[in-house]
DNA sequence: CATAATCCGTACTAAAAATGTACGGTATGG
DNA sequence: CCATACCGTACATTTTTAGTACGGATTATG
């Protein structure tokens, strides 16, 4: 099965924690509380976002974290490459860094991309607010 | 990064070369030498795509495989689900068979299934036609 | 200025998954 | 009856992921 991380899916839960506190800075270990996980986990997600951009983290006392924009303005494609890194289904990709090795007699080359490309402009058309959205409705 | 096996991959190549002797039979050694695969790789893949009904197989002597539909017919999202089985994102979606055991609880019960189906629908709208004709204008 | 709270970065261990391979079984054509 | 070729399963190895731990840097507070 296709899947990304579950990494992914605890930085949803997350997020969604800081949204219910929109403009309050929460620490890390609150953020676990409330998202129902152990606290190293959402540690770490926590500062795989501040590296993407999705969340602001504030150090020393009463610091925190605090989401970067308003939810309707976090997308999926956000989330998903702060957590994962570059999106790309296969190991040879348009943006590449390095070239690869077989490239002469390599079959595969640039054969994904246009795929790469539908999806990824399928994720930035979600927003974090259309996943909650979502999940009110379907519970 | 988000990835789809390796195997996906090998799968795209061996249906080129199928397409190529489009309504002939080829044996599974014929294409692995014609995709540049080892042989019991090749194999694989094929076994995969049979039972996904992407390419039908005759067995016996003169046996080989052949292409269930023409290529146009075939769409990214057969290719994976033959592959890589069913299509979804996280552990919890929609379809699933067994419920989580957390369910109660569970914050992230329900949340991609919006994401997985926008997923679905492009990998469906994309065929293997459409991923040879990338392939070579690319190179 | 000292203290406590809090994020940061890195490294490490253990568990899970993917990959590649092998082997005995079954069907089919000559 | 024999050679060809797919089928199913099982297995060893490698790679990736998940989870954890620890010392360092930063900042509010008294």
């Amino acid at each position: 099965m296709i899947k990304l991380s579950r990494m992914s899916d605890y930085a949803v839960v997350v997020l969604e924690a800081l949204s219910r506190d929109e403009g309050n800075s929460l620490s890390a270990t609150q953020i676990a509380a409330a998202a129902n996980l152990p606290e190293p986990t959402a540690a770490k997600v926590l500062k795989l976002m501040a590296s993407g951009g999705v969340v602001t983290s504030q150090r020393g006392a009463n610091g925190g974290y605090t989401l970067a924009r308003p939810p309707h303005q976090i997308t999926v494609y956000d989330i998903v490459t702060a957590i994962e890194g570059r999106l790309g289904l296969t190991a040879c990709v348009d943006g590449g860094d390095e070239p690869c090795a077989l490239e002469a007699h390599c079959a595969m080359s640039g054969r994904w991309d246009i795929v790469n490309e539908a999806v990824r402009k399928t994720f930035q058309s979600i927003t974090l607010d259309d996943m909650m959205k979502m999940h009110k409705k379907a519970a």
